[in-house]
DNA sequence: TCTGGGGTCCTAGGACCC
DNA sequence: TCTGGGGTCCTAGGACCC
């Protein structure tokens, strides 16, 4: 016990957060964009753009994320606005990465822009050191600005890559928690939102301090588990793990999209469904899962939205599969109204490999009863021949088990 | 002239089973 | 007569983050 803590509070976290990332891509590859207020926009041409990030000269007139583009126009008339181009935002994000795993392996990204990095058995030089290298590395190679936060744990680290920007590195060991942390509202917390800090001050919470002297008890009945959570991390202590491979455990893939203007056709609706459907099947296809739950997501005129989600009997990833289980979910659900969106999202995702192993066993089951075997072999070797035959395995069409019972692995030879 | 699109995690109620 | 209690799965919604 004694030795693991000594271990924990050992650890040395660095936070790495890129400066509005999208606008310092755009400047990287267009260099008379530098220095110019401009904002990456998405729906520029209709009615509902809104500001994605925006450079820091935009921000000193006042324009900010999610602000929508008219206003944003309005602060500042000499705004330049492009379109985001996630290819570009991609590589730069890849080059990035990589060349952050040329100091440890231990890098996990969070997002397409920040990601933290253990430097707890680093050996050589300081870790304030290493984040200088790191910060000019990426504007000398990839031109391409970033703040960093160096802490003993996650929390730390994200708080205090938060505290100088653009361009700023900073340490915040436990010691200067009460100076720099404590006297912070609660709401600047990290996990910290709107809708909490609104409960965190019914209970007279209204700094990080407050929190991290709150009644427990008090906060876990507001907050549930979360509470707990958020005072440990208020009082510095946080022992997530920088995990390398959380890249690989996705949950979920979906498209949304606001619709250019509501509408009720029915044809219009099964046209964004069809398009979302394609979408979703080739991001799928490209990472080798299936989805074995479906969510359909509406949104009304009105901004009320609605999420229906239906578990799946067999793994999906097809465009058409995924077409014909969203168009059913949202007819049977649709209360008619005007419709402003449309989302649809795979979930509970499954490796190829191990979908079709599944089906196999569970399609026999299902439909043996009602249907002759043969067309269950026929309907396996549609669906999945290919894949089965790729990997050696082969459908024997010849066999005849009784209905009832369930396919054993003798049934493929 | 308000408010995009990509996610994760947690909660809570009902169904169902033992 | 008047109905336990625990566990899991499914679904919907909410909060939060970038």
């Amino acid at each position: 016990m004694w030795l693991v803590e000594q271990v924990v509070s050992r650890r040395i976290i660095l936070h790495v957060d890129m400066n509005s990332f999208y606008a310092s891509v755009e400047m990287a590859y267009d260099p008379s964009l530098k220095g110019k207020p401009l904002a990456i926009a998405g729906n520029v041409e209709e009615r509902k753009g809104i500001i994605v990030t925006c450079s820091y000269e935009a921000r000193a007139k006042g324009v900010t994320a999610t602000m929508p583009l008219w206003q944003a126009r309005r602060l500042c008339p000499d705004l330049i606005i492009r379109k985001p181009n996630f290819e570009r935002y991609r590589t730069a994000s890849q080059a990035m990465f990589e060349l952050l795993r040329e100091y440890t392996h231990l890098v996990e990204p969070v997002s397409i822009d920040e990601g933290y990095i253990d430097l707890s058995n680093f050996e050589g030089s300081r870790p304030l050191e290493i984040a200088e290298l790191i910060q000019e590395r990426l504007v000398d190679e990839l031109l391409l600005p970033c703040s960093i936060g160096v802490a003993p744990n996650k929390f730390l680290a994200k708080m205090a890559s938060n505290m100088k920007k653009p361009l700023g590195i900073t340490i915040l060991r436990k010691r200067d928690m009460p100076k720099t942390l404590w006297p912070l509202p609660v709401h600047e917390m990290h996990g910290v939102g709107g809708k909490t800090a609104e409960k965190l001050h019914t209970i007279g919470v209204h700094t990080i301090y407050d929190l991290a002297h709150a009644n427990e008890v008090q906060v876990k009945k507001l907050l549930g588990v979360n509470g707990e959570r958020l005072i440990q991390k208020a009082n510095g202590i946080d022992n997530r793990e920088v995990n390398p491979n959380a890249i690989y455990d996705f949950k979920s893939i979906g498209n949304s999209k606001t619709l250019a203007k509501n509408t009720t056709k029915e044809n219009e609706i099964r046209e964004v469904l069809k398009k979302l459907s394609h979408s979703v099947s080739v991001r799928l296809k490209r990472k080798e899962v299936l989805a074995t739950k479906l969510l359909v997501t509406i949104r009304y005129g009105n901004l009320k939205t609605i999420t229906r989600s239906k578990k799946l009997n067999n793994p999906i990833g097809e465009e058409k599969d995924l077409f014909h289980e969203a168009t059913e979910l949202f007819f049977s659900h649709w209360n008619d109204e005007p419709i402003r969106l449309l989302g649809i999202t795979g979930q509970d995702l499954v490796e190829k490999d191990d979908a079709v192993k599944q089906l196999d066993l569970f399609s026999y089951e299902q439909d043996a009863k009602d249907e002759p075997i043969l067309s269950i072999i026929d309907q396996i070797n549609q669906k999945y021949g290919e894949q089965l035959l790729k990997k050696g395995i082969k459908v024997k069409g010849k066999e005849t088990p009784t209905p009832g019972t369930s396919f054993s692995k003798d049934f493929f030879t």
